[in-house]
DNA sequence: TCAGGTATTATTACCTGGTACTAATAACAG
DNA sequence: CTGTTATTAGTACCAGGTAATAATACCTGA
């Protein structure tokens, strides 16, 4: 095998490089671990890196999905069922983006985000904007878990209404809370 | 000038095309838009819209930075001050991808968001997690504010800490919260 | 000391998704 | 029917690669 291990330490410094910063062509890559450009793409191959544009595009697709996971739609999760004014479910899988890196527990926000946009979704009006709200975290919810929220117009009067949320994942309640959403006419919006 | 406006259109719907899926290919782009490939690269030049590759690397590169203010990063927003256990501070700019697209107002759970992970900030501990939190939002927050939040630590014993946040626009509050957050040991946790 | 293996480098053909430029048409208005 | 703009076509070239083949370089065990 190799003599002083060379090679493996070469790949790891790779590593590094690439995870520090992947917007590198294997030409500064051969440049700064002084071999050539042929090694640089035989590391590659042989730690499965794909190439500069391929990472580029890793990097760009995997930002978009973060930014989806909380701002993109209207709605953050899946609607699965709406009674507009009444009833509204939706459905919130656990990815990556979001849960803390260190403990894979969902960060608060996330479940927070699915039944706040619920809340104002069942809301049978043009424009709706959340007043209030309290919720209760019951258990931690783990990476890959599937949140079924269930909001539930309970009340109000006027533009005022109440809005009762409560997700669960596989029938166990993990997070419940109570929303006062305003509905608001256009015309006193703009 | 064109006859009837064909060009225009045809680039109008050129930029909504990519507006809303930049990794498409020129080629992509002339064949859902009925024309030749040349032409959609004069559009390109003529509008000042760089190569796909190009476009992948902004939003890989830009987006980082605002992708970091959303939810990438384990704060949303850019923390501006911290003294652990006390007191932290943090800014959120309120982006496009933040609010309603007819009103133009931040939806709820973005400011929620910004003080729930500035609220876990806080706690001065390896892992934290909300248990219950309360918000009032006293008055919308517009597309282009920038929202400073400022949680302070005032109780809790154990693993268990009150944090109060208030968020405010040039000085006026905008929502104010009371976080309940367990900090957890790593070995009851794993 | 030398055969045999791994590691590295070089070379070449080819690919995608372009830029930049030139030229030929097409469409239309006056 | 002529001039102008719009569109299409074609060519040369580029970056940053893949894939494959060949030529060295290096080391190691017998």
């Amino acid at each position: 095998m190799a003599g002083t291990g060379q090679k493996l330490r070469r790949q790891e410094q790779l590593q590094a490089l690439l995870q520090e910063n992947p917007f590198v062509t294997d030409e500064e890559l051969a440049d700064s671990l002084g071999v050539s450009i042929q090694t640089i793409r035989l590391d590659r191959l042989n730690l499965g890196i794909p190439e500069l544009r391929e990472r580029v595009r890793q990097v760009a697709e995997g930002v978009t999905a973060q930014l989806k996971s909380l701002s993109g739609a209207e709605l953050v999760g899946e609607l699965l069922d709406v009674e507009l004014g009444h009833q509204a479910i939706s459905l919130l899988a656990i990815t990556s983006e979001m849960v803390f890196a260190k403990t894979k527990l969902a960060r608060g926000h996330h479940l927070f985000a699915q039944a706040n946009s619920l809340a104002v979704a069942v809301i049978d009006a043009n424009v709706a904007l959340t007043g209030t709200a309290q919720v209760k975290f019951r258990r931690p919810v783990k990476l890959g878990e599937r949140v079924v929220a269930k909001a539930v117009v309970v009340g109000g009067k006027g533009t005022r209404f109440n809005v009762s949320v409560s997700s669960s994942v596989n029938g166990e309640e993990v997070m419940c809370g109570e929303f006062v959403i305003f509905a608001k006419g256009l015309e006193e919006d703009m």
